[in-house]
DNA sequence: TGGCCGCACTCACATATGTTTATGCTCAGG
DNA sequence: CCTGAGCATAAACATATGTGAGTGCGGCCA
């Protein structure tokens, strides 16, 4: 099976084999991180990043009164802490929502990587300049738009970031995730998420039980949620 | 007078003659652009990417309804689109707030840089990682703090940043912005955001006429907002 | 010098979303 | 087969923030 990391970036554009067998040999070890742990810790100083095979994870950051906000969902592919190579310290905890494969990538590789594979490098970067888009949208999303149309704007991001990794199956994506967690991810009260579930269901936008989401219309999905793909960088280019 | 993005790179980590060198000949032209024009348009892709000399810039989005979300306040020394120059299509428009003195550095001169500074081509990665770690704090400010401590929040950040680039006056710097452009920035009314800097006010924690903004209580006002500086990465160490 | 125009500021009222509390389903474990 | 935990769902009520409309000030320009 294929690194999904590399399924990701040669769909951003092509990589040599080269650049393909030194991501394959960066890979330190595999570990299994289980549902509910914690990844990374708020304040460590990493010395490899995590990539995520297998499983959900999320970014998140806790606020004195105990609430908690996600800001990032990851998907197999993903880095979890990639920057943690260059910003050292994490300002926020990686947790896993479900079971997790994950490969460590010691940062001495990266940087290696970084003095002998220039384009290879780029799309290092590439990767996580992709995330700050995602926090940016969000942002939009978080500040201008209707619970319902953020809620909608989560579900087709996932739905394409999940399929451009191959974990799309037709319309259905398996979404592990609670009503409490998406609250927190959009900035939402569970009691509100509900709601805004049900309206979706109701409007005949989506189908989503036990963990199968299915998108029912994709076309009115995408206008609710005022959703344009620009900003995941799907397109094949010169990098 | 010194390049501010050196200045502010330098405070991250040291630089060496030829890598600052190197910044100071990447740079094509320089260009003014007046206030509330775009710098740059979403949809565009640039060929250079625009590094902020003097004033302010937002990057910002528009939503159907014609509301604007600002997702990142700029001050010299910050590039405003160096992600333009792997993502390729801009997502979001860059406008100046204020007149802007731009320096503009060639796609071209990046990739020659990449392939041949590794160091200094992991400090510019860092720029734009610190642009995302800046994104993530506002995600969570923006879903799990109220108004007025998302509003302390941002003047927080903004003092520091400001100061770390020699645009401080004690505790006093200059915030060109009007209170509708904070709404847009923190996805509130102007209405509101007059309440809240009322608030502030009333508290005793700043002082905000004409563009003159003082910290009269910074650890106070680091409390309401629930500051702490980590994901700014001001420390220096070996990136 | 007069008159706009942009902006800060106010008030009255509207509403999206939060809070609290409770119910019932489903599934794993004993 | 029962039990409890975790989760989705529900209803009643509370509130932070939005909306719409308006005032007044200060600076710029004719």
């Amino acid at each position: 099976m294929t690194n999904p990391l590399i399924l990701k970036l040669e769909q951003r554009d092509q990589l040599s084999d080269d650049e393909k067998k030194a991501l394959e040999n960066a890979i330190a070890r595999i570990r299994v991180v289980e549902a509910d742990e914690d990844i990374v810790r708020e304040g460590d100083r990493p010395t490899e990043s995590s990539l995520l095979l297998d499983g959900f994870a999320a970014r998140y950051k806790i606020v004195s009164n105990g609430r908690r906000q996600i800001s990032a969902l990851h998907v197999p592919g993903d880095f979890l802490d990639l920057h943690s190579f260059l910003l050292k310290t994490m300002d926020h905890g990686v947790l896993a929502l479900t079971t997790c494969r994950i490969a460590t990538v010691p940062h001495a590789t990266l940087e290696k990587i970084t003095d002998e594979y220039p384009h290879l490098t780029r799309m290092l970067w590439l990767s996580t300049l992709i995330d700050g888009a995602i926090h940016r949208e969000w942002l939009t999303a978080m500040g201008r738009l209707s619970a319902t149309a953020h809620m909608a704007h989560l579900i087709c991001e996932l739905f394409l970031r999940l399929k451009a990794v191959g974990r799309a199956d037709g319309d259905t994506i398996q979404l592990p995730v609670t009503q409490a967690e998406l609250g927190d991810t959009l900035g939402l009260s569970t009691v509100h998420v509900n709601r805004v579930l049900q309206e979706l269901r109701k409007e005949g936008l989506i189908r989503f039980q036990g963990d199968a989401l299915t998108i029912l219309d994709w076309e009115r999905l995408k206008k609710v949620g005022e959703f344009t793909s620009t900003y995941l960088s799907l397109q094949n280019e010169d990098r």
